[in-house]
DNA sequence: TAGATTGTTAATCGATTAACAATC
DNA sequence: TAGATTGTTAATCGATTAACAATC
């Protein structure tokens, strides 16, 4: 698997952009796209999207373009498809429960395949076919499954000690939604969504616009 | 409001991750701080500090650095949390209802006045203290109360349509939890929070990790 | 073949980092 | 005053865009 270079993370958090894109052709039964019918479409130019794929290797033909079919399933498979990763929810509120039955999980080829919290009112209690399960079980439940990935929606007070039992659990990723910044060991990937920083941002653009 | 230049992008996304940090250091009574110190709590550099703050104005003191009480809620107002706008959630799915509950908008500023959905089974239930609403009040009640913001958390097939309804409601922000991009005037805001592009990049780097 | 469009190199643009004079 | 640290300019680095030869 020899890298020609480094990819920045500019490019890679493109990608499911592209994806998505390319999804919505594939519904549509378009089987061919250029850069820059691909382009004028996103909004952006055609040479980056060139740049981007070419990142990946040569997905495209001279003087025709890209087959939809086979960008999108190339496309797929470097972010991970086909990879069937395991995903356990920790923090079984209202938000927990909410991504429990998120669609994009099985769209996008993850699988709940478990459910946790630390509250005597919430577990044992089935969600979306789910038992929810004391939290003093994940160690064994992660080893047993081989799970990947931890969702954390727990409060922010306890989300440190919560991402450490994920990586003594074994867990590898944490999709991380508190406004906590996770340290963690450097093989364990976090990938965080703020989603007050986004709402602030919002409120930044509203304020300008006030001006 | 003499602006001196366009501040880009980058440096307003980092503006909320600046808050939170001295969020910290207010409750935990450190008064002062200076770039170098906050860089490595951040690891970042402390030169990226000062060249953000300074796209706002000289908040700091040669010898000394900055003020954390008055950093804090300098940010604050460039982020607009003085501007107490006001949200209605369009959507009362589960995700939708884990958002009504979210205890960052009020911690930010925001207020959330209204929920709203298309579903009788839901129309006439509590939220978190405020009754969901037929859709058709949406005008209605967003021109009556000043409604700033819509959250939008509909299902991907009906997003198109509810933003344009939000638009005629005289809205002028989205948050846009749908996977799908939004084309509206340039004068509303929207910002996407597209969760599934982030699980793909947490796909992605653990792909990396596999090989 | 001629036209179209890629893959890729070179040029430009913007963002980050380094350096330092100003000054508290 | 001497030491510390900012605000700001200059240097570097990286990312985006433009251009074009290769080729389908």
């Amino acid at each position: 698997m020899e890298e020609r270079k480094k990819i920045s993370m500019a490019v890679i958090r493109r990608l499911p952009r592209y994806y998505r894109y390319l999804s919505d052709l594939v519904d549509n039964d378009i089987s061919r796209i250029s850069s820059k019918e691909l382009a004028s479409k996103m909004g952006i130019t055609a040479s980056q999207i060139r740049q981007d794929l070419n990142c990946f290797g040569g997905f495209g033909q001279q003087g025709y373009g890209y087959h939809v079919d086979t960008l999108f399933s190339e496309i797929g498979k470097i972010l991970g498809t086909q990879n069937n990763f395991k995903i356990v929810i920790i923090g079984a509120g209202r938000l927990g429960r909410a991504l429990a039955h998120y669609p994009n999980f099985i769209k996008r080829g993850y699988e709940v395949t478990g459910i946790f919290d630390v509250s005597n009112t919430i577990i044992g209690s089935i969600i979306n076919g789910i038992e929810v399960m004391n939290i003093d079980y994940l160690k064994s439940f992660t080893k047993l499954n081989k799970v990947d990935i931890a969702v954390l929606t727990v409060p922010s007070s306890s989300i440190r000690d919560v991402a450490l039992l994920a990586c003594e659990a074994g867990i590898r990723g944490i999709w991380n939604f508190s406004p906590k910044e996770l340290d963690l060991p450097d093989d364990i990937v976090v990938e965080n969504v703020h989603l007050s920083d986004s709402l602030m941002v919002l409120g930044y653009s509203l304020t300008q616009k006030n001006d």
